[in-house]
DNA sequence: TCATCCAGTAAACAACCGTTCTCCGAACTA
DNA sequence: TAGTTCGGAGAACGGTTGTTTACTGGATGA
């Protein structure tokens, strides 16, 4: 697999690994506007000054970490959307799979849902516009379900964000569940998570039969 | 009116405010944990020691920020929830009202939108709070009227959530649609809410005859 | 009128910040 | 092997931060 690289840019991303780490465990408990650069490179266990070799400034660090946090969930939703399945089950496994998604990385989502509105317009930006692609593959998918046969691609689109959002909605509350420590909880956002995107689905069954305009 | 509340203790509120007002005004483009005492005073023109003549911390103001800004919305949505048009016309009126809204209290809303996930444990409380009253409110609203006959609790209160979330989410896209300047962007965040709405109220007629546990 | 209260002031504190500049030494390349 | 590249170290910079301590002067209430 290609020429393995070289020693020097292998040691250079391991530690650039190592600072996006470290960042993203210290935004556990701070946002990224209040969190500094020698606060991460104290954490990595190198010198503040080393820090410009791999970033410019904590926005671009952050910028990098949108990346690393929301590319992985594109897989995710195809893998969930391929299936043909009816609409019940094909709830259970897309709430199924948001829930494992929140255990296996809880700090990148954590990250996603506080810097969406943050304080730092890059990261906002990178956040929308791949939240944006987002709802976009996934509208594409339900625009080739038989239940949207006559729907309008305006249409489409708007249920495909009312889904999008939900699903980051969801993650974020059952992250605060799980953090707070209540026993019962976590599982009470998945039932509540699943009825209403039974609700919408209902409501998207009888759409073009109610809806005039 | 009562007995005029003495000029010390006057002059003590309009400071205070005056720290509320600055403080929301630099929170437009940063975030709580990132805003430093001094830089508020300074605004006010006030020595920065006297900041601890009214709170404790920035965290303690962040608290009282968050009754400021979602105090008002109990009116709000009383006064929707009261009116007994019929399902649309009670969706344009809930829609404009956020609209208004937003544009008269522009600060609250986006303070409240970024600190709602944000770095700060006990204003993201407060918020969550707040917003749970306002769920609770909505579902007692929703639960008295005839299309939720047979309903039980949990399944209005799931309801009440998705319509709250549904709002506060309205809000922010329209705060960012008009802060990115683009000229149509606002009207056409109102329409897809509307029509996600419709979506929610045509789910919610049908959830009866469809949904079976 | 006079003692008391108390919002705001002023100075000083140690701690931290981002950033620049210079240098080192190991990995690269020719 | 000799020369170059470059990730990282180290020191120093001016500036900002939260917090403490002691003080001032006008509103307050007896």
């Amino acid at each position: 697999m290609s020429h393995s690289l070289g020693v020097r840019q292998a040691q250079k991303q391991k530690t650039r690994q190592a600072l996006l780490d470290a960042a993203l465990g210290l935004l556990e408990e701070q946002s990224l506007s209040s969190l500094g650069l020698r606060e991460v490179t104290r954490v990595v266990g190198i010198a503040p000054t080393a820090f410009y070799r791999h970033f410019r400034d904590m926005g671009e660090l952050g910028v990098v970490l949108v990346e690393e946090a929301l590319g992985s969930l594109h897989v995710m939703v195809r893998a969930i959307l391929a299936e043909q399945d009816g609409a019940e089950e094909r709830i259970d496994r897309t709430v199924a799979v948001v829930e494992q998604h929140v255990r296996r990385y809880p700090l990148h989502i954590r990250f996603v849902a506080r810097e969406r509105h943050g304080g730092v317009r890059a990261v906002r930006q990178a956040i929308a516009g791949e939240l944006d692609r987002f709802a976009e593959e996934v509208a594409a998918a339900l625009k080739s379900q038989p239940v949207s046969e006559g729907w309008c691609d305006d249409d489409v689109r708007m249920l495909a964000e009312l889904y999008v959002d939900r699903l980051v909605t969801t993650a974020a509350a059952l992250l605060d569940a799980e953090a707070d420590g209540a026993e019962g909880a976590a599982e009470q956002v998945v039932r509540v998570a699943r009825r209403q995107l039974r609700l919408i689905s209902i409501g998207r069954r009888h759409w073009r039969e109610e809806h005039q305009e």
